[in-house]
DNA sequence: TCTGGGGTCCTAGGACCC
DNA sequence: TCTGGGGTCCTAGGACCC
């Protein structure tokens, strides 16, 4: 039944940060940070060499995308706030994100990739799931092959991991970062798998982690080891049982080659919070934009969307969604605007907005819908 | 001047239908 | 009066991932 499946994961190392060292490689061996708003692009001297902005002198709202590993060093993580990031590492290079860029480097590792091994799982922009099972090499050899073939294409270093499942390759591919190549078997979970804390598999986040810790469960090993009813209370009976297979190194989810898009969305968070009433304009504006961004999506991909949503984050951070099935599939910005504009008539809009978001779900095939229906302007609640 | 933007999946209640 | 039981769709929220 089980003819011992190879599953390898691979994860490109820091990508988009890497990318940048591949335009910029005096900033090679630097702690560089990728993120932020508006950020500026590197100023040219008269004399050839750049100008780059520091972390220190951003101002304003924003994240971190991806930092070197320098950067890291120092503490500065993706997720992190930049000006928190600031506070740790002032002197940090901070450069703009340029999606367009590590969107054709993806392409390239792929591709690389699909020339050795062409059972891959897209798993986002920098890393995938791969079947060997079915490939006639040893695998040392072929991981490195694989490892070499995408440096060839892109310059870049990726980490494999080789397990008999996508859950371990996944945190093999982790656990020697960068260019890193880890076989993990069932045989090596007491001894690889169980001192990790809960953390590193896919799936516990941090409240899953935070409810392990508070049973004292800190570690993997505790997790395999804890009594099925204690975790069934805490998490429910599937969720617990999913746990224990889990803690155990089990998993049996297949490669998945082709999967269509569930939903096309776009959102955008302001460098200021907006108030429906005061700024009206503004929040209308933006918000219409985002209609026609969602509506170009859809276009440009092919779908038709049954369910249109919206949401809103205030100023405290906390959030609202509301949706609305269409009887009509669309794609037209106008039908989209009017009916995001009736989602947002259902929502408080008393406290400042930070972000606002338009989604299209429920999504066919463009080619299979009826006309569009005409546009209809609405008025909105601002 | 904490906390981006794009997704997926799960849960849960109510509507509605047979 | 004492009221089943599935199945599916719609909606809202939340956890999680890259």
């Amino acid at each position: 039944m089980n003819s011992g499946r190879r599953i390898a994961h691979l994860d490109m190392d820091a990508f988009f940060a890497s990318v940048e060292l591949l335009h910029y490689p005096e900033l090679r061996g630097q702690a560089v940070v990728v993120g932020g708003r508006r950020v500026d692009a590197p100023l040219e001297r008269a004399d050839g060499s750049k100008r780059f902005a520091r972390l220190r002198d951003y101002v304003g709202r924003g994240v971190v995308t991806t930092s070197t590993y320098e950067a890291r060093a120092l503490g500065v993580f993706s997720g992190m706030g930049l000006m928190k990031s600031a506070a740790l590492a002032p002197d940090a290079i901070l450069l703009p994100a340029n999606f367009d860029a590590y969107r054709h480097y993806s392409r390239l590792f792929k591709a690389a990739v699909a020339s050795l091994a062409p059972q891959i799982e897209d798993r986002g922009i920098d890393e995938i799931y791969i079947d060997l099972s079915a490939i006639d090499a040893d695998t040392l050899p072929l991981a490195q092959a694989i490892k070499d073939v995408v440096f060839a294409a892109t310059g870049l270093r990726c980490s494999i991991g080789i397990s008999p499942n996508k859950l371990l390759a996944k945190i093999a591919s982790d656990l020697d970062k960068p260019d890193g190549l880890t076989v993990l078997g069932i045989e090596d979970v007491p001894q690889r798998l169980w001192p990790l804390p809960p953390r590193k598999i896919n799936g516990i986040g941090p409240k899953a982690a935070a409810t392990l810790s508070r049973l004292g469960i800190n570690c993997i090993g505790e997790l395999a080891a804890a009594p099925a009813e204690l975790l069934a209370r805490r998490f429910g009976s599937s969720t617990a049982a999913w746990l224990h297979r889990v803690a155990n190194g089990r998993d049996d989810r297949p490669i998945i080659t082709a999967c269509e898009p569930k939903s096309i969305s776009r959102e955008t968070t302001f460098e200021r919070d907006l108030h429906a009433r005061s700024d009206r304009a503004q929040l209308s504006g933006i918000f219409t934009g985002l209609c026609v961004r969602v509506a170009d999506d859809l276009q440009r991909k092919g779908y038709a969307s049954k369910t249109i949503g919206i949401k809103l984050r205030y100023a405290d951070f906390s959030s609202v969604t509301r949706d609305l099935t269409l009887p009509l599939a669309t794609a037209d910005a106008g039908v989209i605007r009017k009916a995001a504009g009736e989602c947002l008539k259902r929502v408080p809009l008393t406290q400042k907005i930070r972000l606002l978001g338009v989604r299209a779900g429920g999504l066919l095939p463009l080619a299979q819908c009826a006309a569009e229906t005409p546009a209809v302007q609405s008025r909105l609640p601002f």
